[in-house]
DNA sequence: TTATTAAAAGACAAAAAGGTCTTTTGGTAA
DNA sequence: TTACCAAAAGACCTTTTTGTCTTTTAATAA
């Protein structure tokens, strides 16, 4: 569905935000572990997002990751056209450049509403709604984590 | 959704099955330039797919590609899991290792019929049944094609 | 102000995806 | 049986994705 990258931003973003909901603001190895993701590569990630005003971060002793609160929730649409870049539930599955009701490919008509259903669905959640969603116990974001 | 091999099969193997329909076994060169893809790489990956027993070929003067008329027809999904493996629809969004209704990530919930409604696409419909779409004129293959 | 802490920056590298090309093999037809 | 044709085989290359590591910068606390 998602590449690891993408993956790695949401599983790490809503740790962040969950987190948050303590009080806390995690850094990049504590997120590493508990997302279970690459420590570089989350720190890299997150230096990215941070750069494209997803969140913010803090330097030094007692610093981390953490969301403004005055800013408005992140729709993960946002956040995954800001990495895998636009292309992502736009196209046609057939890889047709020109494809639609009117000039269908063969798959079209079946797989427009399922992509329809994806797009809704990522522009509905945002990281909030997902992180509120773990917070209270119904979700989990790995193995160990309830 | 699919990788560009999938795409460049599906298409290749949909005017393989449809010029088989008039008769005709087309050659690398023509699958290339009527799916518009790169005449080399679609060799490579049709040859794949022969060795795999998708379909059949056929060296020398009037050879090409075809399909064994009594074989029975190609369920795409068959296709995409020889291509892309089978990890592809049946993971989870997020990433986990460990998702499903009894313990689910955060977007299980909305994800999960989308998923199923993408496998049961691909279980359904077959290079045959996408072929017949398009030799009834009601879908196209690329921007010329009718 | 100094030591410590943790993110930022960016170079580097391995693996996978995507694509190209040459040589070999096996058919067809004259 | 020779000439030719087209797929098979496989080496090679480029780009993207995924991941690692070192150095620098900025914040905090003593």
């Amino acid at each position: 569905m998602f590449n690891k990258e993408t993956e790695y931003a949401l599983r790490g973003l809503v740790y962040i935000d969950l987190q948050n909901m303590g009080g806390r603001r995690p850094g990049t190895l504590e997120i590493a572990r508990e997302i279970e993701a690459p420590p570089f590569y989350i720190a890299k990630i997150l230096q990215r997002l941070v750069r494209a005003g997803f969140l913010r971060s803090l330097k030094g002793k007692g610093g981390g990751f953490f969301f403004d609160p005055d800013k408005p929730d992140v729709p993960i649409i946002n956040l995954i056209s800001s990495i895998e870049g636009d292309r992502s539930f736009s196209g046609c599955s057939f890889g047709l450049k020109q494809c639609d009701s009117d000039n269908p490919c063969p798959l079209h008509g079946k797989y427009a509403p399922i992509r329809e259903a994806i797009n809704k669905l990522i522009t509905e959640e945002t990281v909030q709604s997902l992180a509120e969603k773990v917070y209270k116990n119904e979700f989990h974001l790995n193995e160990f984590l309830k």
